[in-house]
DNA sequence: TTGAAAGCGCTAACAT
DNA sequence: ATGTTAGCGCTTTCAA
């Protein structure tokens, strides 16, 4: 009944050896003779000793864990994207032996707004912040001291890495696919524009159809929705068609959301998808998959995005690698049903 | 530069007191004068003193973590039910002042199988373990002198409450519906019959059934599935109608993702649903709403499932409430596209 | 290569 | 009501 754990002084009596002795076998550092380890060891298995991680963070001034920001409305059910994301780092997290906390944060940043209690205890030896945040959560981190790696954000500040999508590309596969397929009239839809990866899709929208040769008309375009919720895809779309001169035949959305919201716009008007109006969406979130028609549209992976986070982070935990650096996450374009080929000017592999 | 936090010494000397005194403050526990109280708090307020979760941890042995333990094929991405749950229990913890910790563990318990970290570190100071589990797990928890909680599994065992959906209700709300629109000839298809939630939904179909004076047919059923997937459900959906005499005018599915597949196998076979087939799924996963039909579906509410374990368990570690117990939570007929009224019995309400 | 000893920053008896 | 003191179980100098 009594179910006190082994410490690391009845490892040492047990084997015969000091504590420090100890500690330096369990925590694998040299200096130790191959005897002594194996007595050690054994002692560690018969007693099934295993270090506390309070009394270690103590001495140590480590926590084992990684702290993951979060503004409000991007942990909601309607966002599973930064959803994905989070259990990306868990996985990842859980291989370098590190736990992950969570928290969230108000999207606008409050005279009295509460800090993370995880800097407060000082119990995170990083941090991961997704998505836009406000830039005094960035300096509250940095204040500490404490590693820092930013998920689908980027502020140009020493020491902070960013892991992002590669947005110009997904879009510049998203419009090479639609003029290869002999659209001509292309439109856009976004939202929430400010957001950096919302608009480098649509800089990149405009600069791709430039470098083709394809005008730029503002009647086929609207960015004006102050979110990308499935919702603003709708009114935007409606905006779109109702007020260009010659319609679209084909939409890209900002993301998923809006491209899900452009659909049932269309649909709902009597247009049909993809026969009428093609359309690509951003993201692959999972409902890409179940909606009709199946939504074409830029995968980004992720998971691999909050699994490259930890390991950038942890790296500059360790410091084994201290370099502020940027990685682009690459993306393609995922071909399904909601896109129609109007004349193949070349040959287009469709999956 | 210099980013030393402030202790707790240095906050007793400042306001001229013990540091004793100032812990009695910081845990805001009584026999502290109003005065010393206030002269503390002020020291507090100065020095921004919050103590360190490790040496706080270390002194009185909590760990201020809720451990959170799911089998690996419960927490992949065709799995959203057990995330959802999880991020309710996030939601939760927050609110109590716990973090959560997850860790997955491997569905059958091997020799040697890593035991979760955070139980080895006594990082934790209560577990809720989600799905169905080996119940070697449940010992290992409760070995540790652990609170343990349950979601959607349950085990007769003392100290283990549980968290479960109630199956019965939503099973019966689904087959009356559909009776009462008319339908006499109903399916049932199902897969990983021995997971408790599965059973119960299927039992509770086969009774109402009974109740309603209508024949249990046993060549409309379809249990042998080995899981509850997608593709599972497009074959079993595919055996009832296949081998089944008289063809059933409904479908009842385990879960939303085999009522996805059924749907899928319908439509692939010339069948219209709900024309032809109505079909009813179970959980109300984010995907139901999206599918074409939008499924008609039992909504199991999993964040609050998520959040009512972690009330549940924070009771059991506070030591507020430590009873052994078992808390059903209701589910609602969520009426979507996918079911047709056949003749109406009673005044239906269709939302 | 190993051991002794001094903390890490708090909580929790116990005294007063 | 407040202070003294002894840990909690490790890591980390520093000596030997």
């Amino acid at each position: 009944m009594k179910n006190k754990k082994t410490t690391i002084k009845e490892v040492a009596k047990k084997a015969g050896v000091s504590i420090s002795t100890v500690s330096l076998v369990v925590n694998n550092l040299p200096y130790v003779s191959a005897e002594v380890r194996e007595k050690v060891t054994n002692a560690i298995k018969e007693l099934n000793f295993y270090p506390r991680r309070n009394a270690r963070g103590l001495a140590s001034k480590t926590s084992g864990n990684i702290g993951f920001i979060l503004t409000e409305n991007h942990f909601s059910q309607a966002e599973p994207f930064y959803t994905k994301i989070f259990l990306g780092t868990e996985f990842e997290a859980r291989k370098h032996r590190y736990y992950v906390l969570l928290t969230t944060v108000a999207p606008t940043r409050t005279e009295n707004e509460e800090i993370p209690r995880f800097l407060l205890e000082e119990n995170v030896d990083g941090v991961i912040i997704a998505g836009k945040i406000h830039q005094s959560w960035i300096e509250e981190v940095q204040n500490r001291n404490l590693p820092l790696v930013l998920i689908d954000f980027e502020v140009s500040r020493q020491g902070v890495s960013s892991v992002l999508i590669d947005n110009a590309e997904g879009i510049h596969k998203a419009v090479d696919y639609l003029t290869k397929s002999g659209h001509r009239e292309i439109g856009f839809i976004g939202g929430d524009i400010k957001h950096p990866s919302i608009k480098s899709r649509f800089t990149a929208y405009k600069q791709t159809l430039s470098e083709k040769g394809i005008e730029v008309r503002q009647d086929l375009i609207s960015i004006d929705q102050t979110d990308t919720a499935i919702e603003n895809g709708f009114v935007a779309a409606k905006k779109v068609m109702e007020i260009s001169g010659k319609k679209p035949t084909a939409i890209i959305a900002a993301n998923d959301a809006m491209a899900i919201g452009a659909i049932r716009f269309l649909k709902s008007s009597g247009y049909m998808v993809p026969k009428d109006v093609s359309v690509i969406g951003f993201d692959n979130v999972d409902a890409a998959e179940h909606v009709s028609p199946k939504l074409t549209t830029v995968h980004v992976p992720k998971e691999e995005m909050g699994a490259i986070a930890v390991k950038r982070l942890v790296e500059k935990i360790q410091k084994i690698d201290n370099v502020t650096m940027k990685t682009f996450v690459g993306v393609d374009l995922v071909l399904r049903d909601s896109t129609k080929v109007l004349s193949s000017k070349e040959v287009i592999p469709v999956k």
